[in-house]
DNA sequence: AGCACGCCGACT
DNA sequence: GTCGGCGTGCTC
């Protein structure tokens, strides 16, 4: 027998299954799906490689190399997921190799162990006996004998035992340091005597020891009883012998709620799309409904009742949700619903974590998933629902090979499950919502508020015309005024700063030049923080120089409005405030999202500063104004989908202001107090947008009227990308017919990145039988030049 | 990615 | 003559 595998070649420089010949040890072992180790090229290095079909003949049969190793017994991609491979490098012209890893849950990609747990001890003669290191518990040597491998795997088909797998790297057992309290009362009171008054965190300590001595806890645990409380103090406090830290083991799923939550009473409107979805749910039928329900409608209801359909129907379900909107609050909800049916996969994770919930998917204890965008690939059987909440969400789509959109994969799926898909928003994409208007979805539409909760009073403050605060430009005497009644009635507030399209940059004021990257073709981006100028690109990083690099001028300053500045100025006007900044700064360690979310939503702030990010699906209830600093530079952009952009954001933003029963206000500051996009979005009113936008797009000449692809090429010297690309649109001019758009040559916005030039072209068109496979042809010649790269990227979401 | 093969210029 | 620079192509 002859194994055809994918194998993964770090330059992915090949996109073919390679032949290899099955040793008989391993003859009746190997089965497609498995990640096998072959050797490959002269030196016949070791590589990892997936089975791709196995076959009689192979025209290579004198050069044919035996596979060395199988990594599974039991194939980790079964063969809906290798058609679905198979279909996703077509459809968005990617190596098989690049699909087939983006399915599997990081930990697989890697080096992995793999262990077998015992349900009864083994009889003394078991040739297994060499490998228990407990009585019930083995593991795998790093070189285990074939023969071996059958006995048990024959051993687990009898359900003796059960194979466990781990990953190398994360092999240690996760440890956290909970701190225990040494001092009794009389010591505390000493201690508070002998510690200096202005050591106010020690102090802080002791006061709060003094009333819970028997507290313990990890550091987060503290953090939460002292938000205050620097880790530094506690460390230094078991230095002093104050506490004592100890390591204790943490399991990777701590979670599980004791509470259970039943179904909700439906309004009239819920009740409508749930008597569409669930018929369809039992008919099996792939049907795909568009849930265009605005805030605060009750959305994540009719989802859940739509999941809870399909368990009772024996099947399984899988909703994604935008990272961003993975909040405890969410999973949590999920969680009561359907307890330990939950899985949840997202990138907060740790990649055994992570696993960990995909093993529990694969094998069947996990009947209901929750995730952001790979989730779409989680291995369930029998699916009978599909949901994407905030379907219009770019986050779906991924930048990076493959650049699947997830919504475009769950379609997939569900004509392979025959299952209808949910896509649900309060301001549906465009192409989204157009299919629905032909009736290729069924549009379920919710209007009202089950709680009579009201629509926020919104106000368009025109800059143009309003007072400025002195010496800001970008704060109105209103927005200042209405952020100081807030403070002192005790509410709080929400600022979003719309940085689309806007940035810190450097200038000279006397000879007008910008610092740039030395790599890029952009200007370099101020970090006040960290007193540093950085590319958001390549990563360069160079510190704040005093005089000008070109004059020689002292007269350099910093344009723009960054989060950081707003905060700053905000203090300043405000002292007494607490202002918690929301960026990507702010948010890239791992959790410091959560945290900001969590210390916000326990009031332990006032006003929350922010990105775009703090717009998502987040619900906080004391929230009484929310004020959009700089409506419009996402309107500025080039690119036609700006107007969406602005009200999508625009309209999320205002949702989240009085959701309760306080009254909420929403102030929005623009240059272009008039622009449709903004009116309605004040409005909350879609389905103007909708028609009024869709004019637009039919007269431009845009999606969705038209479908796009973007053809991009780069290599290392200008000259060659500009020859290539305009070589690639002769090649592809002659197949397109008449009715397809062809925009450029151009080079890319950015022309130039790390120092590689950027050139691409789009296509806009309708209906062209031969550019796919024209295109699929150029992937395949374009691998043979060296020093270029290619990209081809389908319905691309941003045109540079 | 590696690594061999091969074509060219510079050197003991 | 021969050593070694790196551009090009292959790996079942």
């Amino acid at each position: 027998m002859i194994a055809q595998i994918i194998i993964d070649i770090p330059a992915q420089q090949t996109n073919r299954p390679f032949d290899y010949a099955i040793p008989e040890a391993l003859d009746h072992l190997v089965q497609p799906g498995m990640r096998v180790l072959v050797p490959f090229g002269r030196q016949g290095h070791l590589r990892q490689g997936f089975v791709w079909q196995l076959a009689d003949t192979s025209e290579f049969k004198d050069k044919l190399k035996p596979i060395r190793k199988i990594l599974d017994l039991e194939p980790v991609l079964n063969q809906e997921a290798l058609d679905m491979a198979a279909w996703l490098a077509k459809d968005t012209f990617s190596f098989l190799i690049s699909c087939l890893q983006t399915m599997l849950p990081n930990a697989l990609r890697a080096n992995y162990q793999r262990f077998f747990s015992l349900k009864a001890p083994l009889s003394a003669d078991s040739p297994l006996i060499p490998l228990l290191d407990s009585p019930l518990h083995g593991k795998f040597p790093a070189q285990l004998d074939p023969k071996l491998g059958q006995k048990i795997k024959l051993l687990e088909q009898q359900g003796v035992l059960t194979i466990d797998y781990q990953v190398s790297q994360r092999l240690g057992i996760k440890k956290v340091l909970v701190y225990r309290n040494l001092l009794t009362a009389a010591m505390i009171q000493a201690q508070l005597i002998a510690t200096r008054a202005n050591a106010r965190q020690q102090l802080l300590l002791l006061n709060f020891l003094h009333d819970h001595l028997t507290f313990t806890g990890t550091w987060a645990d503290w953090q939460e009883q002292l938000p205050e409380l620097s880790r530094s103090t506690l460390t230094s406090a078991v230095k002093k012998q104050w506490l004592a830290s100890q390591e204790v083991e943490s399991y990777r799923r701590p979670t599980s709620l004791e509470t259970t939550e039943t179904a909700h009473q439906l309004t009239a409107e819920q009740q409508t799309a749930l008597a569409a979805i669930n018929p369809q749910i039992v008919a099996q039928q792939q049907q795909v409904f568009l849930l265009e329900g605005i805030t605060g409608s009750g959305k994540t209801e009719v989802y859940l009742q739509a999941l809870a359909e399909a368990l009772r129907k024996g099947r399984t379900a899988l909703m994604l949700v935008p990272e961003i909107a993975l909040t405890p609050q969410m999973v949590n909800r999920v969680r009561q619903r359907f307890q330990k049916q939950v899985a949840v996969l997202h990138s907060g994770l740790s990649a055994g974590e992570r696993f960990d919930e995909w093993r529990r998917i694969e094998r069947g204890e996990a009947k209901v998933v929750v995730g952001a965008r790979s989730a779409v690939f989680a291995p369930l059987k029998n699916i009978g629902v599909i949901v994407i909440d905030e379907e219009h969400e770019t986050s779906y789509k991924q930048t990076e090979m493959p650049r699947y959109h997830a919504r475009d994969v769950a379609l997939y799926r569900s004509s392979i499950h025959h299952c209808p898909v949910i896509l649900g928003s309060a301001t549906p994409s465009l192409e989204s919502r157009a299919r629905a208007q032909k009736g290729r979805y069924q549009l379920l539409r919710l209007t009202k508020r089950p709680q009579a909760a009201q629509l926020p009073q919104v106000n368009i403050l025109d800059m143009r015309q309003a007072d400025k605060v002195s010496g800001k430009t970008s704060l109105s005497v209103n927005l200042l005024t209405a952020l100081q009644q807030r403070l002192a009635a005790g509410e709080q507030s929400i600022l979003l700063l719309n940085r689309r399209g806007y940035a810190n940059f450097i200038m000279c004021r006397d000879c007008g030049q910008v610092i740039k990257c030395p790599n890029c073709d952009i200007s370099l981006t101020l970090h006040q923080d960290i007193q540093a100028l950085k590319c958001h690109y390549c990563g360069h990083q160079e510190p704040i120089p005093q005089v000008c690099p070109h004059c020689h001028s002292r007269q350099i300053r910093s344009f723009g409005v960054g989060t950081q500045r707003v905060e700053q100025d905000l203090q300043a006007l405000l002292p007494t405030a607490r202002i918690l900044r929301m960026d990507v700064d702010t948010t890239s360690k791992k959790g410091g999202h959560a945290r900001i979310i969590k210390k916000f939503g326990q009031h332990q702030a006032d006003i929350l500063l922010g990105t775009q990010m703090i717009a998502k699906g987040l619900d906080f209830p004391e929230v009484t104004l929310v004020g959009v600093i700089n409506a419009d530079t996402s309107l500025s952009l080039p690119d036609f989908r700006a107007s969406e952009r602005t009200f999508q954001l625009l309209t999320q933003v205002s949702g989240r202001a009085g959701r309760a029963n306080k009254a909420g206000e929403v102030i929005v500051q623009t240059y272009n107090p008039d622009n449709y996009a903004i009116q309605l979005a004040a409005k909350q009113d879609y389905e103007t947008f909708y028609r009024q936008e869709m004019h637009l797009r039919h007269l431009g000449g845009y999606p969705p009227y038209y479908y796009t692809i973007l053809v991009s090429v780069s290599h290392a010297q200008e000259d060659l990308t500009a020859q290539k690309i305009f070589q690639i649109q002769r090649q592809l001019l002659p197949i397109l017919s008449p009715q397809a758009v062809v925009l450029g040559p151009v080079p890319q916005m950015i022309a130039r990145i790390n120092n590689r030039y950027y050139y691409q072209l789009i296509i806009k068109y309708k209906q062209e039988p031969k550019l796919f496979a024209a295109l699929q042809q150029l992937t395949q010649t374009m691998q043979k030049e060296s020093g270029f790269q290619l990209r081809i990227d389908r319905e691309p979401l941003q045109f540079s």
